[in-house]
DNA sequence: CCGTCTACGTA
DNA sequence: CGTACGTAGACGGA
């Protein structure tokens, strides 16, 4: 039996830190589950929607609403919905249980769109298809007033949340259509809805936190902070004078770092090509030598001189001025001394040049405000400063930053997301254009790497005793890239046990011994450049990168093969069936093709973190579930898996990884009918929290 | 108030 | 012509 469900709920406006956002998650426990539709699939057709009240302020519960909603779960097989990761949510949090499949038709138009990133909401996509439309001006003025689902109108509810089950309905109707059209999308729809099963569990199960560990990681931060703070204060008073000082402001800091004001910024902008495109990406800044940049750059800021400091004569120092209304009275907020802007003091140019004076040396170096204050800007610029005093400044300034964003990003973001000391990240199926996943509110996916990043220490086990396991797939891409393009040098590598990344470090530290050496760590940016279509970089890069290529000419070759299987199709299309469109891919005047590095990277990207590990999750999540663990996936961070591991069953936990991680030949078939030899490692780590993790053998 | 830009970090 | 992401703060135009 099919059953076609959306779910409408109470959402509580939080803050944090002055800041306003919706928390819309059955977590909160303020937010309730107000109501549940239904849809029936009997003899080809849609059944009028059924409509339940469970929790409303004025509506009485339906009566035995949850043992009827209840049942009709029991008797399905498959439950539609959009984005139904939201529904499942709710219904498992408020203790409902459904065992058969799903079907999201926002994950189905995701992979029917083949990487193009278009809207999904259910809105949009009835408005494209001229299906039966929600009804969200029922609702629009409530929202904006911020009522709760709680309290508008049930009638009102009703008839929206019918409205929205009757439009997935035909959504689902016509992507069956669409699907058998595409037949070949098929089998990553399935995969990716069994995934959402498991995603969904992950979430509800959440990472559970250590509030002491993290507020002893935040103190020691601040009190870094403040000291960097403070003797970055002294010195920038030191080379810029009394002027009003703001470290985060990258218009401040392009002055700070480069003695320069930007004359005109939009003349600015629009000389260095800055601003993003369509898909929110950098524009590629213009080709100019040294001697076009430094005569632009001369023409375009003024240098910066220390000021001196004096009262203003307009307002003698006070800041405002004695003016009176027309009707006489004077204003309850005098207005600001338009002379000194309110501050009491103007600033008289001196002769002394203020600032680092540090000199850009290319297009790469200019942002809106100036020029970037990033880490690598500094770093390169750092060789070249002339003092120690602005050696020194760059180290603290560059430690600074970091120490900021771990504060504001990553202590506050768990702080503002948690509930009840366990953090429920979003783990989103339909965002990025290659099919991994992306991660929100907040994003797990970005924390500095665990060794290094002291406040992982405070994702612990929930379980007494118990600890936390973590398993990633050894050099995953690059096998992967191997696998698809067949190259048999990739293959070697993998088999005779050569690091890529050693072998990739090596080759650079031994091109010449008077250049510094990088780490492996390091090296790995260089080994999937040309993996990914790169080739610029210093000539000991380049003559790596051609050397990659060479070495694994087998992978060159197939970058070829996609080129033109893309220009030719507008579409790439991997062995597991799932696409991406290309519509802009030609072959120009010069050679050179149209969305090159595009059409290399989706396919290793796609096939790797978007169709292998999701099939190793869902296999381990099997195992885990046959086996009848107590120990919960937790989080994955697109080539790992997170498992809070009950006490005693880390053993029999690392054995579902391995079977589970490594059974992808086997899920392939299942899922795909193909083959997927190559072979795969993984490595295990466990340890009381993310942080203190050691190799497991 | 909202979009753009910069910066931080990850695989 | 490496790719893919999310979040916070500053800024500037409505």
């Amino acid at each position: 039996m099919h059953f076609c469900l959306d779910v409408e709920n109470g959402a509580e406006y939080k803050t944090h830190k002055d800041k306003e956002w919706l928390d819309l998650t059955p977590f909160n426990p303020s937010n309730q589950l107000v109501s549940v539709g239904l849809a029936q699939h009997v003899n080809g057709v849609w059944d009028d929607a059924k409509y339940f009240c469970i929790n409303h302020s004025s509506e009485p519960s339906y009566p035995d609403g949850k043992s009827i909603i209840q049942n009709y779960l029991d008797t399905c097989t498959l439950l539609v919905g959009h984005n139904i990761k939201h529904d499942l949510k709710w219904l498992y949090s408020c203790g409902f249980t459904y065992d058969g499949k799903v079907w999201d038709t926002q994950l189905a138009e995701y992979i029917l769109q083949r990487g193009a990133k278009k809207p999904l909401s259910l809105a949009v996509l009835a408005e494209e298809h001229d299906l039966p439309r929600k009804k969200s001006d029922l609702i629009q003025n409530y929202m904006d007033r911020r009522e709760s689902f709680y309290n508008i109108p049930w009638e009102v509810i009703e008839e929206y949340g019918k409205a929205d089950v009757v439009s997935t309905c035909a959504l689902y109707d016509l992507q069956n259509v669409r699907m058998a059209e595409s037949s070949h999308l098929i089998p990553t729809a399935k995969m990716s809805n069994d995934f959402l099963q498991v995603l969904v569990k992950m979430e509800i199960h959440g990472v559970a936190i250590d509030q002491d560990a993290l507020d002893a990681v935040e103190d020691a931060y601040k009190e870094r902070q403040t000291e960097l703070d403070r003797s970055l204060h002294e010195r920038v008073y030191q080379v810029m004078g009394d002027v009003p000082v703001n470290l985060n402001s990258p218009d401040f800091c392009s002055e700070l770092f480069y003695s320069r004001r930007v004359v005109d910024k939009r003349r600015w902008k629009h000389l260095f090509n800055i601003g993003t495109d369509s898909r929110g990406k950098a524009l590629k800044p213009p080709l100019l030598n040294p001697r076009q940049f430094t005569r632009i750059v001369r023409t375009n800021t003024t240098i910066l001189k220390i000021p001196k400091v004096e009262t203003c004569n307009v307002c003698g120092g006070v800041g405002s001025i004695d003016k009176l209304t027309r009707q006489g009275a004077p204003y309850k907020i005098p207005p600001k001394c338009a002379k000194c802007d309110g501050s009491g003091v103007i600033l008289i140019p001196t002769s002394a040049s203020a600032g680092l004076r540090l000199s850009p040396m290319s297009t790469v170096d200019t942002s809106a405000a100036g020029f970037r204050a990033n880490k690598t800007t500094l770093l390169k610029l750092r060789d070249t400063a002339k003092n120690d005093f602005v050696k020194s400044f760059i180290d603290d300034f560059i430690e600074l930053s970091a120490i900021s964003t771990y504060l504001s990003t990553f202590v506050n973001g768990i702080n503002k997301f948690k509930h009840d000391n366990i953090l429920h990240t979003n783990l989103n199926q339909t965002i990025t254009a290659t099919g991994r996943l992306s991660s929100s509110s907040p994003n797990l996916q970005n924390m500095p790497r665990g060794f290094t990043f002291p406040v992982k220490k405070c994702f612990v086990s929930r379980f007494e005793d118990g600890s936390i396991i973590e398993a990633d797939y050894s050099g995953l891409e690059f096998r992967m890239a191997g696998h698809l393009s067949g190259c048999p040098s990739v293959r070697r590598y993998v088999e005779e046990g050569i690091d890529p990344h050693a072998f990739t470090r090596d080759f650079i530290n031994n091109f010449d011994s008077n250049l510094p050496s990088i780490t492996r760590q390091e090296a790995k940016a260089d080994t999937f450049k040309p993996l990914y279509g790169g080739s610029s970089g210093s000539p000991r890069q380049r003559a790596y990168y051609a050397g990659f290529l060479k070495e694994h000419h087998g992978v060159a070759e197939w970058h070829e093969a996609l080129k033109k299987e893309a220009i030719r199709t507008k579409m790439v299309r991997l062995p597991t069936g799932r696409e991406y469109v290309f519509p802009y891919a030609t072959r120009l005047p010069n050679k050179y093709v149209n969305q090159t590095t595009q059409i290399v990277n989706y396919p290793v990207q796609g096939f790797a973190t978007g169709d292998v590990v999701p099939c190793g999750i869902i296999a381990t999540d099997r195992l885990f579930k046959q086996r009848g663990l107590r120990s919960l996936l937790i989080l994955t961070v697109h080539d790992s898996i997170y498992v809070d591991t009950y006490p005693g069953e880390e053993e029999e936990v690392m054995e579902c990884l391995n079977i589970g991680m490594l059974s992808i030949d086997e899920m392939f078939q299942e899922f795909y009918g193909i083959n997927m030899s190559f072979p795969l490692a993984i490595e295990i780590k466990e340890g009381p929290n993310a942080f203190e993790m050691k190799e497991v053998r």
